[in-house]
DNA sequence: TCCATCAACTGACTCACGGTCATTTAGTCA
DNA sequence: TGACTAAATGACCGTGAGTCAGTTGATGGA
């Protein structure tokens, strides 16, 4: 009877055993470098068997990508449901965000590593499909915060929520991106450091969101 | 006598066809899908020319991302030029940044197309190291106008001009680089464009920086 | 005019890697 | 026990970046 069942668990489980193969792999020495050999290695399987459970290297990236966005997503569901105010909600979206830079920087990196690779929208059963799914959530979940925010005074009113949602979303990656290629540079160079650029960031974000009609923070 | 010279510019010559070969397939059906032999076909050369012109196929990505920039660097000291006080030079600048991501939108893509890739610093030979050190001479001109905006008053004189260019540089590729991946799905999904998206940024740029103790526009 | 030199150029070759598929292995059930 | 099927294998293929031993042709001296 369960035996269908069984196989679909252990189907998932083998799955996730690839998958924390390849990340160790990916994280280690990125994910360029790293072949389809070196992960069936590691997973102590042969090349053919990855291809049962994933539709190719890029498919098995997506993968991870999805696991970092639900990480993520669960971090901006608490920010949010710890907040009132709208503009305090954003706020700790970015605040949570932030702490997802520094804690699961690899999810970072892999989440940036899709250059111009448009994700096909056609198969669902790809992981590029769930990634867009779950990052619409994401977009979903910051939305709502201004949307809030608009509600109750403390963002400005003419912003679009959804439009502002993508806006604080691209910019934020744009600066996580950057100081992954450049930070070492710009610390020795310039003299600051991830750790200072993205508070920076968030106090940027917060004057452009904030409604000079509400009252003092 | 004059040998020498002219085999340097023959040489300079030919690497510009080179490059104009690349670009045009580049351009065409993308970097990712050209290979060297196509470039070598268009240039009328074999495929062991181009490595004597260039390192590999991501010197020349670079060589393409330098010209860029080039261009990048002009328009944004004509934008700077145009404009006296501080905030409108950097309002100037951003302008120029939309334009030229409308009309050189090709550059804009090529200049995207490095992934997480470290440019390796050691080489001053090549292009990889000379766009490094044109984007900080387009860095180190948005520093220098939020530097006169400070100045002037028009700009929040808390903020770091380098630290702010950087922030402003990296916020904006972000979402042009967002606008590339998932501008249509916007566009059929959320109903709104690049055109909406990108001024929206820059009055968003435009509270975060401007100085309250300041006049109005 | 002829030859030595050398930079520019060539294209067949190597090698690495993503992805495939005919074949083998092992679990399930009548 | 044998038939059936899902899971797994690894030799193989195609592609494309990068190499290198050899060729070409302009230059400049004798």
């Amino acid at each position: 009877m369960g035996i269908a069942e069984r196989r679909e668990r252990e189907k998932e489980q083998r799955r996730n055993m690839i998958l924390d193969a390849a990340e160790r792999l990916f994280f280690g020495k990125g994910a360029e470098a790293t072949t389809m050999d070196d992960v069936a290695e590691l997973a102590e399987l042969s090349k053919g068997t990855l291809y049962l459970y994933f539709k190719s290297k890029d498919d098995i990236l997506h993968a991870i990508h999805l696991r970092g966005l639900t990480i993520l997503r669960g971090l901006f569901e608490e920010a949010v449901a710890s907040q009132q105010r709208g503009i305090d909600k954003v706020r700790a979206i970015g605040d949570a965000y932030y702490i997802f830079s520094e804690h699961h920087a690899d999810y970072f990196n892999a989440m940036t590593y899709f250059e111009g690779g448009q994700a096909d929208l056609g198969d669902p059963h790809t992981f590029a499909y769930q990634c867009h799914q779950c990052s619409e959530s994401v977009m979903k979940i910051v939305a709502d915060a201004v949307k809030t925010g608009i509600a109750d005074g403390t963002i400005r009113p003419e912003l679009d929520p959804m439009k502002t949602a993508y806006l604080l979303w691209a910019q934020t990656t744009g600066v996580i991106q950057m100081l992954g290629r450049n930070g070492d540079h710009l610390e020795q160079e310039h003299g600051f450091s991830a750790e200072d650029l993205v508070p920076a960031m968030f106090d940027f974000i917060g004057f452009a969101l904030a409604n000079p009609a509400a009252g003092p923070d």
